[in-house]
DNA sequence: CTCGGATGTGAACGTTATGTGAACCGGGCA
DNA sequence: TGCCCGGTTCACATAACGTTCACATCCGAG
């Protein structure tokens, strides 16, 4: 079996051991750089990233190994209790997580019912809005099945903006969302992306993006119900 | 929002208050006759068994519910701790588990986690009076389902006084909460914002925000207890 | 009934956020 | 090395927005 991704390096001594125990192979890995360099042939089987002590750290590990061409997963999230109520805003980083300390028994249940359920590719390749459709595997975009030339960012953003219908991102937030925590430039880079994204969505669909003024941008209709 | 499905029946105090606290909505039942009978038009919105008293019920209406022609999703069991090694042989019963006795961060934090990764969306939040809905995610506003195009201003101004119906506020504290504590500026500014607010919301409902001469503005119907 | 302060109203004004075109810059590739 | 592509930044145009003012109207006190 291809070894499990470990965050923080070196990993947590009963982390370690508990994985041991159950027989599960793993590697620690310190950030991106050395995840890249150590992963294995056939790729990580899943990862587990402690982001009790390190959050940063931990998140921009996660959006990381999200956003390559073959997104890592599953991906187990450990997380303190003071850190539940942060988890909200990232639901898209990780696919379970689990509170930190653990107990053994709990970990090697939730793995499993993680390799049990992303086995049976329950996980939705494609992102769609109305006319358009994402397909996150090939990195292409349509609508109306008419292809969009995108560049990368243009791309992430539109991906960003159309799995989360109807809510309102300041630029700020896609900014840190999309470009990443640690960006630091001007916001208005942001509008000029909107701007080339409508340009590329045609007239006729413009205004799936919508300003909300003051404030930052929307996509798609509101979800009034549930 | 539709209901979420309790077992068993009645709730358990501490998961009936936690659910309460956080704003879902739900409903015991016993048995699978029980749910059958009292289920909601639309569907549950998903479910929460505890498996830690009776699990034989527990896991017969699981597999009961798993069954339908329309799968009871998503599927939240609580578990105790020495129950954590039979989920294995189980895994197709639920979407996600929880220790049980759980803390009510964690019980939320996997409700909205699988809301989001079932596509059900997490509940929008709202600031609801009488006809006026304020979707604090998208930044709209609507009266008797109908849009309200507010300005920025505009829906901060009624966003509060929303918050707090039945209280007056002088221009002055409006001011300071609404504009921000260092705000410097005439007092008439919030007139002409309310008189707007009031245009926009229709002869119909611009009673919803009354004057009291010589004092400020309140929202909605003033509260005589407390 | 009358007076005066408080509030409603319409319009004008100045500010600010956003749209827009183009220049800049840096990395990959020939 | 020099070009090309994409991302970022800048400067300017523009429209939306918030604020202010002058005046009209309302309401309660006396």
């Amino acid at each position: 079996m291809e070894p499990l991704l470990l965050f923080p390096d070196p990993a947590p001594p009963e982390l370690a051991q508990a994985l041991d125990l159950v027989g599960y192979p793993w590697k620690a890995v310190a950030d991106e750089r050395a995840a890249t360099r150590s992963e294995p042939e056939d790729g990580w089987a899943g990862g587990v990233v402690v982001a009790a002590n390190e959050p940063e750290g931990a998140f921009a590990l996660c959006r990381a190994l999200r956003k390559r061409d073959l997104p890592l997963e599953p991906l187990l999230l450990l997380v303190s209790g003071a850190q539940l109520g942060d988890l909200e805003l990232r639901e898209d980083l990780f696919d379970d997580f689990c509170l930190y300390p653990f107990q053994p028994l709990e970990l090697e249940a939730r793995l499993k019912h993680l390799f049990w359920r992303t086995g049976r590719g329950t996980r939705p390749e494609l992102v769609e809005y109305g006319p358009l459709v994402l397909n996150l595997e090939t990195y292409q975009a349509a609508i109306e099945g008419r292809p969009l030339d995108l560049t990368y960012m243009e791309y992430e953003l539109l991906k960003f903006l159309a799995s989360h219908p109807g809510r309102v991102f300041t630029r700020e937030t896609l900014l840190s969302r999309v470009w990443g925590y640690e960006y630091y430039g001007g916001a208005r880079t942001v509008d000029v992306h909107i701007r080339r994204l409508r340009a590329k969505l045609g007239e006729e669909h413009a205004n799936l993006i919508q300003t909300v003024r003051s404030v930052g941008y929307r996509f798609g209709q509101s979800r009034w119900g549930l």
